[in-house]
DNA sequence: TGCCGCAATTAGACAGAGTCCAATTCTTAT
DNA sequence: ATAAGAATTGGACTCTGTCTAATTGCGGCA
């Protein structure tokens, strides 16, 4: 995953690739995610697209989340009980979670097994696996 | 966890032991908990303690579930992003989550072991590890 | 028992995240 | 250029959870 070289036409590409038709928002709002590569919050992504001048409404940085998750663009990590963030990183990985900073960091799910999972109920699949290492300052 | 017997004396004796002045409301609280065993949202309690009479209002719920929280009487369970869930089982376990129908099932802790962690950032200590197996009917 | 002081509870206002809707504006294909 | 469908929008709305100032209740003690 490149992040320097992340300008609006690679972005846009990217767009096409899942199906996404790209339009000015979307495009911003991807860049917004894919040039930071960092994990962010819809109210930040609104905050970031808005800087220089005005130009998207927070209904459509909601929509196009959503939209982006459906298609795998970015993931939904759950893990701050008052909001929702995004994270542009889709490889598999895990995620310490500070619950003092609110601070989210990666792990890399290359390193870790888990073994020893019961059988899934009866007719369903799995949708995801989240492991969340609750951290906090040692005191 | 004995849950049938789980009279309002066994729930008192209970908030006592985890150093909580057992009152009216609290012990309604712990009883909704404790007896059912289930995991409940902050909403679900408030109308289960005020299913006979109202005698409980919204602030106290949510301040009794984060001092039963505090006080490891209870544990959180963060999987929904809309809300937090209550979860009266505080043995070590992981959940299942079904994302279609928001329902939550517990899977012992005992019988799965991860491996490969990386150590954790310096200055920290885990404050929990959670691993939510998010699943959805088979389509 | 009666009183004091602190702990707990409360109603209701408030805050923040996210959704919804009907109206408008873009895009794209023709 | 135009029509049809897709995308965007402001703003009202819902819901979860917090806060505050006032009230109520309770335990300890004389």
């Amino acid at each position: 995953m490149k992040t320097a070289g992340m300008t609006r036409e690679t972005v846009t590409a990217r767009l096409r690739a899942h199906g996404i038709q790209p339009t000015h928002q979307r495009i911003e709002i991807a860049h917004a995610l894919f040039s930071r590569m960092e994990h962010m919050s819809a109210d930040q992504v609104l905050a970031l697209v808005n800087e220089r001048h005005a130009e998207t409404s927070k209904a459509t940085v909601y929509n196009t989340l959503k939209l982006f998750v459906e298609t795998r663009l970015v993931r939904e990590v759950i893990v701050d009980p008052a909001k929702v963030f995004y994270d542009p990183n889709t490889t598999p990985h895990h995620h310490f979670f500070d619950v003092e900073s609110g601070e989210i960091t990666d792990i890399d799910a290359a390193d870790i097994s888990i073994s020893g999972l019961p059988a899934l109920p009866a007719g369903k699949v799995a949708a995801g696996i989240d492991l969340i290492i609750r951290i906090r300052a040692n005191a």
